[in-house]
DNA sequence: AAAACAATCACGGAATTCCGTGATTTTTAG
DNA sequence: CTAAAAATCACGGAATTCCGTGATTGTTTT
């Protein structure tokens, strides 16, 4: 099967990022038309207006990040094609980003030549992952650890973790929830035990990283 | 004078942003070469062997950060422009690299477009900065609350800041460090005041939100 | 209905952070 | 050469986090 005539969406917050990229590839033959967003909500929209085969996705932007456009955007458009582009290469984003519809994963530090492969290679039906990524996730199938790294943190577990997050204490979240102090360090005690960290440090750049909130 | 046979570097280590942009800008008729680096070291290596008009540098990058190499880059060489990437517009990061030697900043979430303006204005002896810098940038002249904004964190202090969101307790600092708790403790409630947080916490957000390591 | 999960609470002790206050020694820049 | 800035150290006490261990009460899910 010859690829041709493809055409291409790309939705970054970094504008100049999204830019240039998009010049690389209308330089490309197979490349028919490339269209730049800077947010999930222009993506909703051009997409309402013309059809595309494949978009990229920036997995952290603010508002809406790129995991939930692409779960929205997956679910209405059966046949797209979905490719991750970020710059952090742990592999629980990786993981979420695949159960939300992704079929690639590229790395913002990985050569850009790979974005061409990348899309080849969903356009095939296949998955593409920067070399990083599928050492990462190898790794994963036959790693204990990585096993238990499938968090679920409880909404109230979430409530908690974005109180600690603004530097309040343990007492202080107690009384804004009205709750015991106990209560609320077993919930911090989980968070840890979750995340697999061993400090509110930790706890911290857990959330900050995946911008949970 | 015209502007013509300019020789860029850029340095970034999210390589497929400055390979893009690389690209934009070897089509521009004023362009006679373009350099990519994705680190410090190859940049100051690359230095060695050619001469450059202009650098752009990303303002975060792991090991030596594009501050860092712009100080360096800037006493070495005399007529050398100086522009500087980033994602991030806090004003103090900005003052920070002006210090430092920087004529122009550029967002990354400007328009790609915004490059070739910054480069024609650099070279013409003045600066450029993207539209949102220098509005707030103005507003800190007059602005009372950004002067007392005005933080220095000396290289010790970054170094235990480093360590500190690696989730290093004070002792284990001292020790990899080879000075006193008292020490680290000092550097810390240091770093709290001229941060203006509370907590470890806060710190950690501060250095995780304009990415400083 | 039983198992699994979520949310709640308790206690005690070790470890760590936080805070004020003050001081000495390098190092750097004018 | 001298200020200024940076890095070093000290002490003591209050506050907070961290950790283990265990338990009760609802609420889903199968």
């Amino acid at each position: 099967m010859e690829i041709k005539n493809i055409k291409l969406l790309i939705c970054d917050d970094h504008t100049m990022l999204s830019q240039a990229i998009a010049g690389f590839l209308k330089d490309q033959s197979f490349v028919e038309k490339v269209f730049v967003c800077t947010n999930a909500k222009d993506t909703i929209e051009e997409f309402k207006k013309d059809k595309y085969d494949v978009v990229i996705l920036d997995v952290n932007m603010p508002e809406m990040s790129g995991i939930e456009l692409s779960k929205f955007l997956s679910n209405e458009y059966e046949n797209l094609k979905i490719i991750m582009l970020s710059m952090r290469s742990d592999i629980l984003t990786v993981k979420e980003c695949i159960r939300n519809g992704a079929h690639g994963y590229l790395l913002k530090n990985a050569d850009l030549t790979e974005i061409i492969e990348a899309i080849k290679r969903v356009l095939a039906g296949k998955s593409y992952f920067s070399k990083q990524i599928s050492e990462s996730l190898l790794d994963s199938q036959y790693n204990f650890s990585s096993l238990k790294d499938d968090i679920f943190i409880t909404p109230r577990e979430r409530e908690i973790l974005s109180l600690v997050i603004t530097e309040k204490s343990t007492k202080q979240i107690s009384e804004a929830l009205n709750i015991s102090e106990n209560t609320v360090e077993t919930h911090r005690k989980n968070l840890m035990k979750k995340t697999n960290t061993k400090t509110t440090v930790g706890l911290v750049k857990y959330a900050i990283e995946r911008s949970l909130f």
